[in-house]
RNA sequence: GGAGGGAUGGCCGAGUGGCCGAUGGCGGCGGUCUUGAAAACCGCUGUACGGGGAACCGUACCGGGGGUUCGAAUCCCUCUCCCUCCGCCA
């Protein structure tokens, strides 16, 4: 949520900041500035007629002590009382109504993200490792995992519909690696602590993060019940410290948290129908930070590069773009999405985004802190990002590393996880 | 799923209808004392919203919501969470 105090003395600068992220916005303007005046207006009239009963009931204690009757004040109170009941409920309206519009506008874009519409005006930043140099034609990972008999589509599909997978042998070894490797080098060496969150969250965990109300078309929810899949680990790390106000000492707080990540893909019919990329449920490690607003920019770059570290011991090709204000999520001011090579599709897919919401997310759960503990309590600043997506990693090292025979060489850091072994080999 | 108990300020803990935003203690801040520190003593110590240039004033907040009443931390209903016991269960 923005900072509604910042909605209303500069709104107009605010909505020109939020036109250039091109996406119509379901809120108009004038109705903002209509709300903004009638909740003052109705606020005003309620806290007037509150301080006038407050003034009476005061009198009637005073006669009582005094053994005096007092029920000729009654009448007039009890009006009052049945006027303020009245206005209180027309200010609830309005609260109401402002609430789900503020919850609604998206995040300010961040100075230095670049002007546009669309990912052509993304902006590579770096480039890492070159494609691999295959002398043969390169196969997609639908064709090559399942002839090696590692995923399997056509089961999966009948226990659950489409955009679900099986992985079998090595290839559910080869997850298991890949998560276990991320784990402990984000746990290890770069100073995140390894969480492992609920997979269901309640509606308002949701608000907190941004993806509710707007957003819950792309949610899994459970029947007859206020519980959702989470859709990232996101969600759940990012509300560990809902509604806490922290000691300003501590931060930044470092997390990892490995969780199935589950997503309707409403709307997304049609695109990547094959394949691991785009599925109902798929494996995600994920890096939440949460620092002070001054050290927030920093920390965003040190957790795309901790994102960047996973592929680099891969030994995957990658690339960074920084996203245009027209490309950015809802909740974003700042994202870096990290691409990995596919050689069968000849380009860079995103594989990890690395985020900083400023405080908009904080606002919504409502995370705050205190400067060396004492002192006001202020927002925090919220960052998260994927380290990495691991279905589309798993794709990535079958597709870059895969040997003209349909073998799959399993790249060193992995092979500690894989009980030592060094190549997945089509069965004879 | 059933029965019972609980939720009060940063923390602990009083308060069962009216000068209660809430006694007291701890913690924190400032001061006196001291070469310095501790102890002791004194004072201060929440947040949000509204009005105002400001000093300041007002309103709300005792887990959430609703009700009773001239008036609710206090009485009633309801929900959530925590604890104890029973049942079920990996």
């Amino acid at each position: 949520m923005i900072d509604p105090v910042l909605l209303r003395d500069r709104l107009e600068d605010v909505w020109a900041r939020l036109l250039t992220r091109g996406a119509a916005l379901d809120v108009s303007y004038e109705t903002l500035v209509d709300l903004d005046r009638r909740r003052r207006q109705f606020i005003r009239q309620v806290e007037e007629q509150k301080h006038q009963q407050r003034l009476a009931s005061d009198e009637i204690a005073a006669l009582k002590r005094q053994g005096l009757d007092a029920s000729h004040l009654f009448d007039a109170n009890r009006g009052r009382s049945r006027h303020i009941k009245a206005l209180e409920g027309e200010l609830d309206l309005i609260e109401q109504a402002r609430a789900r519009q503020l919850l609604r506008i998206p995040n300010l874009p961040h100075a230095s993200v670049p002007l546009g519409r669309t990912v052509e005006d993304n902006r590579e930043v770096r480039r890492h490792g070159d494609p691999p140099a295959l002398d043969f034609p390169p196969k997609a990972h639908w064709d090559l995992g399942p002839a090696l008999g590692i995923l399997d589509f056509e089961r999966a599909a009948r226990m659950s519909g489409t955009r679900f997978s099986v992985l079998m042998g090595d290839g559910a070894r080869l997850e298991r690696a890949l998560i276990n490797f991320m784990l402990d080098l984000h746990a290890r060496e770069h100073g995140y602590t390894e969480v492992e969150p609920p997979f269901l969250v309640k509606g308002a965990t949701l608000e907190g993060t941004g993806q509710l109300p707007k957003f819950e078309a792309d949610l899994f929810r459970i029947a007859d019940w206020d519980l959702f899949l989470v859709p990232t680990a996101e969600v759940p790390l990012t509300n560990l410290h809902r509604d806490e106000i922290l000691d300003g000492r501590t931060l930044p707080l470092r997390y990892t948290a490995y969780t199935p990540c589950f997503r309707s893909e409403a709307g997304s019919h049609g695109a990547d129908v094959r394949g691991l990329i785009r599925q109902h449920q798929f494996d995600k490690v994920e890096l939440v930070k949460i620092t002070a607003p001054d050290q927030s920019y920093d920390e965003l770059e040190s957790l795309t590069r901790d994102a960047e570290r996973v592929l680099e011991l891969l030994g995957l090709p990658y690339r960074t773009v920084l996203l245009c204000t027209g490309d950015l999520g809802f909740a974003s001011s700042k994202t870096y999405d990290i691409e990995v090579w596919l050689p069968s599709q000849r380009l860079y897919r995103e594989i990890s985004s690395c985020s900083n919401t400023e405080a908009f997310q904080a606002r919504r759960a409502n995370i705050r802190f205190r400067r060396d503990g004492t002192g006001k309590a202020e927002f925090v600043h919220t960052l998260n990002g994927s380290g990495l997506a691991v279905g589309r990693t798993l794709v990535a090292v079958l597709e870059n590393f895969q040997q003209r025979d349909g073998s799959v060489v399993i790249p060193d850091v992995l092979r500690p996880f894989m009980g030592g072994r060094e190549i997945i080999e089509p069965p004879r």
